[in-house]
DNA sequence: TCAGGAATCGAACGATCGTGCTATTATTCC
DNA sequence: GGAATAATAGCACGATCGTTCGATTCCTGA
């Protein structure tokens, strides 16, 4: 049973690249299979419908999520450096990981917004887990006394999280070449004033 | 001439809205039609094309939200008050303008941060135009006095879009009921270390 | 090695999409 | 009020979509 899964997880590769750019609905099965060098039906019978592809492409993405950007920062000292560890994989994980459209949760994000079903609150759960993360790592951060001991962490986690969007919409949209020097500038900002004062 | 230019005004507001929760793409001319009360051709031929309804719907858009948004805000006082108006408009403009995805710029933002093309030039055109609206605002709230002389202008309208975003993404994905708390208390905290000090 | 199961294919389905044509109805202008 | 014009409807087209089903090929484990 090793041919099948192979052929699966080079069908989600695809299908996780693919969907950076147009999306998990824009995500078309013929296409798909057409680029994957598989017949359609062929594709169609690893995931037996698109909504099963596509919870599989949110599953595949978060996996490699997490190991391009979350575990690295594991292993970084706790407290502030963990926080720009976060921060940092975050702004490179999708270059470094041949996204072409970028970040393929944020694309999915604003797409299912307003689109209820399983594939939604499976997205809503991964995010959830995302701002947790950042905002443990800035209560860890309060722990080392590297912040302030009366920093609103979950108020810390919007403030990152706005900077990212903000980063994706100025670097995909605007095309803008100064998207990631204001994205650092401005998260170092952020970190700075929830710094302990000495 | 005017029977056609109401109805296709009437299309237009509702295509405005839906367009709001499902994107420009997600738009079909036949479910619009219906939803109208029109033929799927009688409703086409208003537009030629769908990109060229997707173009009128921006065009809309975009004249909606300078109603909403900008004019008023150019009635308040220059300077922070300005600034704030701009912010609260922003925040509320989505609710009062009967928008049940949220604003439609923002979801279309994302759809088409990789659909090259006239529709998405045009789009990034607004964004721009929005963008150079925060940036003179707080250029202006800088000769006021009520802004640090040396304040990043574009870092400024960089953050305060970010801000935005964020609301966006944690009320309208998230449906998180301090969405709307957490973005005026951030900006309300860029607000206060961007003021010049006395 | 060979049987059994997994993987893949090919063809077809109903639905929906954008678009083009022609006919018909409604509106406007003299 | 009637002629000219605009607005809308009806129908059909080719394409693409997700999905189903039966046949076929491939792989694997005893």
């Amino acid at each position: 049973m090793s041919k099948g899964s192979d052929t699966r997880q080079a069908i989600l590769e695809e299908a996780i690249a693919v969907s950076s750019r147009v999306g998990l609905d824009g995500l078309s099965i013929g296409q798909l299979a057409q680029e994957v060098g598989l017949s359609k039906s062929g594709l169609f019978a690893h995931f037996g419908s698109k909504e099963g592809l596509q919870r599989k492409v949110l599953e595949a993405g978060a996996e490699k999520f997490i190991d391009a950007v979350v575990r690295p920062a594991l292993t970084a000292p706790r407290g502030a450096p963990r926080l720009q560890a976060l921060f940092d994989g975050w702004i490179r994980w999708p270059e470094r990981n041949d996204l072409p459209g970028g970040c393929p949760f944020v694309a999915a994000s604003h797409e299912l917004d307003d689109q209820p079903g399983p594939v939604r609150e499976l997205l809503v759960q991964y995010q959830q887990d995302w701002l947790a993360t950042i905002t443990r790592a800035a209560e860890i951060a309060v722990e080392e006394g590297h912040l302030r001991s009366d920093l609103d962490s979950r108020l810390f986690a919007y403030e990152f999280q706005s900077i990212i969007l903000g980063y994706h919409y100025y670097l995909r949209l605007m095309r803008d070449e100064g998207a990631m020097a204001m994205a650092e500038r401005s998260f170092s900002d952020l970190l700075g004033r929830s710094r302990a004062q000495r």
